[in-house]
RNA sequence: GACCCUAUAGUUCAACCGGAUAGAACAAUAGCCUCCUAAGCUUUAGAUCCAGGUUCGAGUCCUGGUGGGGUCACCA
């Protein structure tokens, strides 16, 4: 046999190997193409499948099914992998995996315990991933929602995956919007105490608003009226909604490592480092007393402010130092999470790193679509300003933070989700996320069950036991996890092992229903066992990733 | 108006690099608990926006329409 093959894309691989083999055999001039190996859709045509003989057609000058035929007499079957090759359809090569081999993969999975799944392909990879990102000028919403949970989630199959990763929360509390927050506060103070003071215009209407006034009345007293007092009002705000914040984000079972105040930047030197990087390179110039960046050079039809003639930077700019500053710190790969309304600006950044002498190629961008909130079938507009908005922790109040979780999940991010309030409460025992939650509590509740009548604790399992279609059908689905937390790491598309772990979860609904543990004789109900053990291990582990809890009841 | 994203079942979404009979869930339909949790299983019905093109083969790629979302400020 020679080398191991121990895993699914290690199987494929192998096959590669194999008909590559055939075809310098057939055609020896041939040049070889690159043969792709896919999972079927239907299961009536084996476990992996290739089309190279359709592509070769042509250049073969045979008919597909005949090249198909050719390269399949020549698939070596003795080797104990394989169990069929077979010609179909078109022109397909159809291989089936023996049953030994999935025994022996089945054993593995198990000795690896709760690891499994663990991956190693971005080992000793320093990567970042910021997200939420939002600036502290009142509670997340539901539209942030979206944000933090797909980049948290992103985070934690990255480390999956091997790598080594840091969740960071870049904000910026200097801006304008903080300014008007201030005056928001100190407005609301001034009317608790009883005078008459003017709302200012653009101002922040939420309530909470009102209870950080109320705070500061209780810490500070009433004497805060004179305007020079406004950085305590500043200051009051931020920590306050920063609190609330973080709060939420716990809640949701997200920890960021870090926190960047974009004011860093300014202070240490680096917005003036990036524009005398780009002067240098004649990308910057000076017009109707702004400081402009020449978007133009790199395909955008206007020109980019970087400073206003006020002297006050754009947000532009400090995005530029600041990904500088990412890959100044030795990031292998920094992802960005944000939604589709900066999708006309990052490329601009992009385009100024690299001018800037760094490889943009670090970067990677996640765009994902906005949410379209629905309520009582209209769709519903929202302002953080005008404090008409559905915050997190409301909706965390009405279906918990699981189902929030799952929710923004499930669709892959570069779609609208369209997330209908009303339904998401009303969901309640019908959503889907239970399905999953349910599947791993049966077990729990098996196993509570099984230690009652059996005791294995002497013995290793004999999954040569297990050979019904359930059996066998959920022996393929747990072996696909490895490869599907590769994948989902390098798509970076959480969705994918959602859908995963619903076929995981039918086919152990499946199984449940066909055989049973309870009376069978002891190396059958011991192999079942077992079988459940890394069922519940992979359903745990992949719950665990999307941040979402796996119950032992319901 | 220009640019970007998007269009799949009644509804919300899948479909791995262009592959075989386009999959789920909810809603609708007909069944299954003396049996390890019926939050489950099984049954029936239902879809690729329109018009061209490339290909042995198109939901997927190209062109042109149409509908929805977003971005185009010395606002963040």
């Amino acid at each position: 046999m020679g080398l191991q093959i121990n895993t699914l894309s290690a199987m494929q691989d192998y096959l590669k190997q194999q008909i590559e083999a055939a075809l310098r055999k057939l055609a020896p001039d041939l040049d070889v193409p690159e043969i792709t190996i896919e999972k079927p859709r239907s299961p009536e045509h084996g476990d992996a499948a290739t089309n190279v003989a359709l592509t070769l057609a042509k250049v073969l000058r045979d008919n597909p099914r005949s090249i198909a035929q050719k390269i399949a007499d020549h698939i070596d079957v003795t080797s104990g992998y394989i169990h069929g090759v077979e010609v179909a359809g078109p022109g397909f090569i159809n291989f089936r995996f023996s049953d030994s081999w999935l025994y022996d993969q089945l054993s593995e999975a198990y000795q690896s315990g709760r690891n499994f799944g663990r991956g190693s392909t971005l080992q000793d990879k320093k990567i970042q991933v910021e997200f939420v990102s939002a600036n502290p000028t009142g509670p997340l919403t539901v539209g942030h929602g979206r944000n933090a949970v797909l980049g948290d989630t992103i985070a934690r199959v990255l480390e999956w995956a091997g790598g080594d990763v840091q969740r960071e929360y870049y904000f910026n509390n200097a801006g304008r919007q903080m300014r008007i927050l201030a005056e928001s506060v100190r407005a609301r103070y001034l009317q608790a105490i009883g005078l008459d003071a003017e709302f200012p215009e653009g101002g922040y209407e939420g309530v909470y608003i009102t209870e950080i006034a109320q705070k500061v009345l209780q810490e500070n007293g009433d004497e805060l009226t004179g305007e020079e007092h406004l950085a305590i009002f500043r200051k009051a705000a931020e920590e306050g909604i920063f609190d609330d914040i973080k709060q939420t984000l716990a809640r949701m079972n997200i920890t960021m490592d870090s926190f960047f105040n974009e004011n860093t930047l300014y202070e240490d030197g680096s917005i003036d480092k990036v524009i005398g990087l780009l002067r240098d390179k004649g990308l910057v110039y000076e017009k109707d007393g702004a400081t402009w960046f020449k978007t133009t050079e790199f395909g955008k039809d206007k020109d980019t402010v970087l400073i206003k003639s006020s002297g006050e930077p754009t947000y532009r700019l400090p995005d530029i130092a600041y990904h500088i500053n990412k890959l100044d710190r030795d990031f292998d790969l920094a992802i960005d999470v944000f939604g589709a309304d900066h999708i006309a600006t990052y490329p601009d950044v992009i385009s100024a790193v690299e001018a800037c002498g760094f490889d943009s190629d670090k970067i990677d961008v996640i765009v994902y679509q906005f949410v379209t909130i629905v309520k009582d079938g209209k769709p519903f507009k929202m302002s953080t300003r005008k404090a008409n908005f559905v915050t997190l922790d409301e909706l965390m109040d009405e279906v918990g933070a699981d189902v929030t979780r799952f929710f923004f999940l499930m669709r892959a991010p570069g779609t609208h989700l369209e997330f209908d309030i009303n339904e998401a409460k009303q969901a309640g025992e019908k959503n889907p996320v239970f399905y999953l939650q349910y599947a791993h509590a049966r077990i729990q509740s098996i196993m509570r069950k099984v230690r009652q009548s059996y005791d294995f604790s002497k013995k290793s399992p004999d999954f040569r036991q297990l050979s019904h279609e359930s059996e066998i059908t959920l022996i393929k689905r747990i072996l696909e996890f490895p490869d599907i937390i590769t994948f989902t790491a390098r798509q970076r598309e959480p969705h994918k092992l959602i859908n995963f772990l619903n076929e995981l979860a039918t086919a152990f609904h499946k199984f449940y229903h066909d055989c049973r543990i309870l009376g069978e004789d002891e190396k059958l109900a011991h192999a079942r066992t077992e079988l459940l053990t890394v069922t519940a291990i992979v359903l745990a582990n992949g719950l665990g990733i999307l941040g979402i809890s796996a119950p032992e009841k319901m």
